[in-house]
DNA sequence: CTGAAAGCGCTTACAG
DNA sequence: CTGAAAGCGCTTACAG
């Protein structure tokens, strides 16, 4: 098992008749004008006919600034990914870099070992849509790439304390808004499906949908708020959670677990026969593709994962430029995208 | 803009007071059976106290076998294709290897980059979904390659010479299937939405479509085909192609442009007034996670999309170890998954 | 049991 | 205008 051989530039300059020095400058235009037209005329020629490709493992042990990210995310066949990554990819070529690509799935095992290779692989910087569970872990992790003068930013979720810069929406407005929405529209029993409590963008969330529903007057609140337990979602979670929305007698829904947990839950409803938004008005987050596909069209939580992707690449190449530094946030727009799953009710509070 | 300063296995030969080769073989664990115990927990702990990391680039330059994969597609915010990757990635995980993503945009310019920025990683080899237009320069990039020596296999989209090993399904039997459904549910003026010809498993498709109107006693086919004139869907063709399907008078459609482009559709006739699949029946291809979402559910034609990422990494291997040359091919199972957007006519066939 | 030395493919001062 | 030499961070025979 022998490493594949590939041209060198040795072999270019004996082919070329000259010394390695000299085609690494014409091939790399340095110089150049200190070199006769012949000689350089005569190693592109060489370069050319062996295939030469330089070998940028060389280059960058040299001293090259890598031009490589790491992309550290949960799932990248999770609808919420996609976007953000081509936001990524697509500024990451136009900057002349290149993303290698971690699924975590949500494992902090996973998550290290990322992180483990991409500090060996001497990338510029790394993206990181982070596990936070558990969170202890998480911080170590961040040390670690500290230590090792790697620089990350967070995008989508972030920590409490701030030690990396970050790219968002304001979650806590986010949820204040979808609630308010729920609550204006004549909702009173509104059911919160959320993941684990280990994410602070969730945190933020659930902060303020108890912060609306102090203003309007809805006190209690804490019996509307189911934990499905999981991070992500398990169609095998939705039967039990549409049970727990139909024992509290919910008429809402707002689901922090995103779009397609969702559309799960109408569809289980469906199925019991009872209708969306007639019976039951949902809500969702993120704002995922399927939400405009769904039935009834699923009124969302935009984020913009794909300008996320793009800001949070401009954001790291900040970092790797030395001009930011931690604390430091992007906040995002998000907006509230009404469709078709919400219900009017007679106690609906007019305007707005 | 110096280089960051990582700590070098020196630094760490240095700290425990040995030297580098030592250093070296402890942390590689080579002949570390003939190494004092005392001498291996000094390297040991220097290394963990300094943050030592290894670098990829040197040990790579030393001949180390390269662990990073190249994955070249066309969108990763194509629904399509988030599936294949993560098939891909975990694959890789599991032998140790890493994606590094591109895009192209179907730009076969933006192809010829992402291959000489691979050849130039000097990556282990690289799974590839072309773009295949100009169907010489993609030859060309092929050749490329070859000339470098750097393991390709090609997935979902091949080539018809069959230069280069690939995993697909069978495009001719899949669209044959399909075809033959609707045919035997009842219809005769079957449009055909195709994106342009570039590709040859649209040759496939087209080809099954042909073999299965001939068998079937419907000639002259031709007219029923709509170019579109694009190879990713646009959202912004639908209109006209729904115009010509009207003007064909057509009680059924099958598009070889994927889900998302017959959904579109549906919803275009929709909001004309033409009831799917009461009026005109529908059926996709590839089975994207929308089409159990629409409205109704969409019949289509399932890839296996995480399992044929799987396989092509694994197909890489075999070619990058020696064992599989092309002409090679994988082709995965595909399925026509029958739901809800196709309707039984009145001249529909019993039986099958 | 451990170290000195060569070399992987490059680039970059420094000579000439 | 071009070349010889050093060195980036490693690993691997080869000494001792």
């Amino acid at each position: 098992m022998k490493k594949r051989c590939r041209v060198t530039l040795k072999e270019v300059a004996q082919s070329a008749g000259v010394s390695v020095a000299t085609v690494s400058m014409v091939l790399n235009g340095k110089n150049s004008d200190r070199i006769t037209d012949k000689t350089i005329k005569k190693v592109l020629q060489a370069a050319a006919e062996l295939n030469y490709t330089p070998d940028l493992n060389a280059q960058i042990l040299k001293g090259k600034a890598s031009t490589l990210i790491g992309l550290v995310i949960p799932d990248i066949s999770n609808p919420f990914y996609p976007e953000i990554t081509k936001g990524i990819t697509d500024r990451a070529a136009e900057l002349g870099y290149n993303v290698t690509l971690f699924n975590t799935d949500n494992n902090i095992t996973q998550e290290i070992f990322a992180m483990e290779t991409l500090s060996a692989m001497r990338v510029a910087g790394v993206i990181l849509c982070g596990v936070f569970e558990p969170s202890n872990q998480e911080r170590e992790l961040l040390r670690y790439l500290e230590d090792r003068d790697i620089p990350v930013v967070q995008i989508d979720r972030y920590d409490s304390d701030e030690i990396v810069p970050y790219v968002a929406i304001d979650n806590y407005a986010a949820a204040y808004q979808a609630m308010e929405y729920l609550i204006r529209s004549g909702h009173r029993r509104i059911a919160v499906i959320t993941p684990d409590m280990s994410l602070h963008i969730i945190h933020e969330r659930i902060r303020g949908i108890y912060t609306v529903c102090a203003q309007y007057g809805l006190g209690g609140y804490e019996k509307f708020i189911i934990y499905s337990g999981v991070k992500e979602m398990q169609k095998a979670d939705v039967p039990s959670v549409v049970d727990q929305i139909v024992q509290l007698e919910c008429t809402a829904v707002f689901s922090l677990l995103g779009d397609l947990f969702a559309i799960e839950c109408i569809r289980e409803m469906e199925t019991r026969g009872i209708s969306v938004p007639d019976d039951i008005s949902v809500v969702g987050f993120d704002d995922i593709q399927l939400a405009t596909f769904s039935h009834p069209r699923l009124t969302s939580v935009h984020q913009p994962k794909y300008d996320m992707g793009k800001a949070a690449l401009d954001l790291l190449c900040s970092v790797m430029g030395g001009e930011i530094q931690a604390p430091y946030r992007i906040i995002m727009e998000h907006r509230l995208i009404v469709r078709e799953s919400v219900r009017l009710c007679s106690g609906a509070l007019d305007g707005s």
